[in-house]
DNA sequence: CTAGTTGCAAATCATTTGCACTTGC
DNA sequence: GCAAGTGCAAATGATTTGCAACTAG
């Protein structure tokens, strides 16, 4: 994805093409971390020489989440993990070790989750799934 | 569950009895309201005139959870949810409009978590699974 | 008696907000 | 030019902690 694409989409969701902006989407879409957090995002922009705010980027995060960019997870009690919004609904097994996150997506379990909703004549509007254990790195220390 | 029975189970994991314990597992054991966050658990004692501090209960959840007695949830990003803790492993479903809390517990899905962990490698430990939506009473609304 | 508990107030920590300044369009 | 966006510092809200007073065993 280029910085122009980046723009575009930006554009398209009726917010003004700031610099912010492109970084947070930018770091964010960067492969090797999918998944961080808001200070992670503040820091490792900052520590890059960017000038930009904790609260800018706080701001920014918070818009491209009602716009449908970006989904926010909240794997542990304490701060919110971000990641760029995938069309294909997934999701999560988080290592308590290393804190890496991999996505994964079973037709089977998305099948029982409307199962047991209407079992229970819930009107399910999304769901939060997360498998917290040893991911294969860490599984022997 | 009479109130000797939870002095015991206080003493029984090591702590002594007294009165803040005692009326906090009183409060979870209730019926009607099995999920409580600690300043609903505080208001709520507080109102029937007893003598104790929000600090406290915050302390004497903690002690019960790293005692095995409760469960701590987190449903929303914001304060945590506690509930005594059950036997029996199960999810929840929660009402976005009124709040409310059923619990499920569906074999297949337990049964997938297993396939879906081992098929990368990862060495589960526990998961968390919440489902949002609407509850039978407020599906209309 | 004395280590464990408590209540209160002050301290944290992640996140939000007020405000004067800056910038995209 | 002006509304939208930004950085900073101060405010917030949930939870934790320091500390002197209190109580269970």
């Amino acid at each position: 994805m280029t910085k122009a694409d980046i723009e575009q989409l930006i554009r398209d969701v009726g917010l003004k093409v700031t610099a912010p902006r492109v970084l947070v989407y930018e770091q964010l879409a960067k492969a090797e971390v999918h998944h961080m957090s808001a200070e992670t995002i503040y820091t490792t922009l900052s520590g890059k020489g960017q000038d930009i705010g904790l609260a800018t980027v706080y701001r920014v995060l918070n818009q491209f989440e009602e716009a449908g960019l970006i989904s926010k997870h909240h794997f542990d009690g304490d701060h919110a993990i971000y990641e760029l919004a995938h069309k294909e609904h997934h999701d999560h097994m988080v290592c308590t070790v290393c804190g890496a996150v991999q996505e994964f997506c079973d037709p089977l379990i998305e099948k029982q989750i409307l199962a047991v909703a209407s079992a229970s004549q819930f009107k399910c509007e999304g769901h939060q799934f997360t498998l917290y254990g040893r991911c294969s790195r860490c599984r022997s220390s």
